[in-house]
DNA sequence: CAAATAATTAACACTTGCGTTAAATAACAA
DNA sequence: TTGTTATTTAACGCAAGTGTTAATTATTTG
């Protein structure tokens, strides 16, 4: 497995997936937090996190009895690399996607 | 299974991840040929392509008894673009690595 | 110290994923 | 038609992933 293949599958979980997402909106989420916002135990979402962790997704920091749990910026940097890595055979493929995506995230894809 | 969380379940094999690779670098190419590329067996590599092409990361063309197969760019402008709207967060965090993947994706982190 | 709270680890069941070999399909060639 | 090549599907075994409840660890509080 290497470094990517491992990011993937950690992000592969629709669980995990929402829990990175919120992690990248709401700042740090002590572990209580995430399991107040799944239907699922406390265990599974401490095993969810801990896969999150061994990926270099989320990083941890102790407060007390709490664990606070943070996206690692250069985690989705890698993602993000390699989807610019191979730019060149997906851009200008479909319509002005690419500008959109490089220049002005935040713009809605004009019909 | 949202349609995100698929994209990276099929990203999430190393071996799936190296054909797909391999296709945006030498374009489209008949599953004998990718079958020549790995360790395995014809019937896995299929398998293989079939969880691909379910994720909408490949699609098909048949042509007599070949199969070839190729990456459909909409896929990878998904990946791109879920990075990017998140983009606020991970960018500017560690060094002008965002910059560079925004303009100059061939250029290489300077020291 | 004893009890309560936060979180993780342990143990177990069930499903999914990935490999194999054997068989089936489809197109082409003799 | 018969055989050959390209590819997929079927059937099976085994490892890995995900959920649960129960138990454990660590910290704070009375």
């Amino acid at each position: 497995m290497t470094d990517l293949t491992q990011t993937f599958a950690a992000l592969s979980d629709p669980t995990r997936l929402s829990m990175v997402e919120k992690l990248m909106a709401e700042g740090d989420l002590p572990a209580g937090e995430l399991v107040a916002g799944y239907p699922i135990s406390a265990p599974a979402v401490s095993r969810h996190l801990k896969v999150l962790r061994e990926a270099g997704l989320i990083r941890q920091r102790a407060a007390g009895t709490h664990r606070y749990y943070a996206v690692r910026p250069e985690a989705m940097q890698t993602i993000a690399r390699w989807t610019m890595d191979h730019r060149s055979f997906w851009e200008g493929s479909l319509n002005r996607l690419d500008s959109l995506l490089a220049l002005n995230p935040e713009t809605e894809d004009t019909p």
